[in-house]
DNA sequence: ACTAGAAAGATTGATATCAATATAAAATGG
DNA sequence: CCATTTTATATTGATATCAATCTTTCTAGT
């Protein structure tokens, strides 16, 4: 008798996980919802996470790298790729913080802004629409679901505290 | 009196669309799942988005590529590049499809069954423990406002139709 | 059958994402 | 104050993501 040696998988179990697979659903909801905004935005020159980036450094005070990247919930690393093209471009700065010569601060320069203003009525009228469209309440449901998920999946596997074994520190407290 | 350069964007402006952004919201929950989901699967030689591929090609007849594509959301050129590294490990072939010449069939190797089917108990532990830490109900309506979000964001804007200015069919019927 | 248009994928180039690792500076414990 | 550890960021390498564009093949209309 032959050696059976490929392990079957039901296709029941294929239609579970493709029907009930958080992390799938995400990732999808994600790719969708970026490319909705990058159509929009693209008139300003701007992708989503460009614009969702440059509007954090939209602050009373340059921010370090550090809690940037925890608001956006990605890796240090992604960030500081992240900045080359906007540094690139001349709409952000990276400065070196004279308070910790380890740390960098993000400057939104005169044009960084001017593009992230054009940008803005851009992106108000596209989350209006977007939001016109989920039944009442829906946005804001699903925005604290969200939350709950990236605080939740976040706090032991934020991409900082994986590197050190600990949990950092809160963020762009209003 | 000086040239006034810079827009000022107002903090609260700031503060708002962090807040408020769903987009911003799902990049964050998409990267944290991914993370986490990421981290599980290591073990088993396999992230998430791979995962999630190699599971929706497990179907009694091997799909063409579009179909997969729509399913996952993803651009038909990104699914193209997903495949390599999988084709590369001999976890799936890319075959011809006699039916029609243009097009190519995803063939999961049984070595990609075996590899797979590891993972699956991985994928069940991390769902059902993400689960749990969600309110009752939390993950079903999470799940079900996701999906309406990736419908409706896709519709217009679903990778093919973009291209093609038009929308293209289902996919994966049961 | 022919031809124009549509559809399926592949390729290229730019950016995004993270793991692993490296470097430099600050903090901490003697 | 010095050695160790920790923290902040950068670099490299692999994969993921999409826009723009190209080729091949199919389909429709004639």
């Amino acid at each position: 008798m032959a050696m059976s040696n490929s392990v079957e998988i039901p296709f029941s179990t294929t239609l579970l996980v493709r029907d009930t697979c958080l992390c799938l659903h995400a990732q999808r909801a994600a790719r969708a919802l970026a490319r909705l905004f990058d159509d929009a935005l693209r008139p300003a020159g701007l992708t989503n996470g460009q614009f969702s980036l440059m509007m954090s450094l939209n602050r009373p005070e340059p921010p370090p790298m550090g809690p940037v990247a925890t608001l956006l919930a990605m890796d240090q690393t992604t960030l500081t790729a992240a900045l080359k093209p906007l540094q690139r471009k001349g709409w952000v700065s990276v400065i070196e913080n004279p308070k910790d010569r380890r740390g960098r601060l993000l400057v939104l320069t005169g044009e960084g802004k001017t593009v992230l203003a054009r940008a803005l009525p851009i992106w108000k009228e596209t989350h209006a629409a977007l939001d016109d469209r989920l039944p009442d309440g829906g946005a804001t449901r699903l925005r604290q679901d969200l939350q709950a998920v990236s605080e939740m999946s976040g706090e032991a596997s934020k991409p900082a505290a994986r590197r050190a074994g600990r949990v950092t520190a809160r963020v762009m407290a209003e």
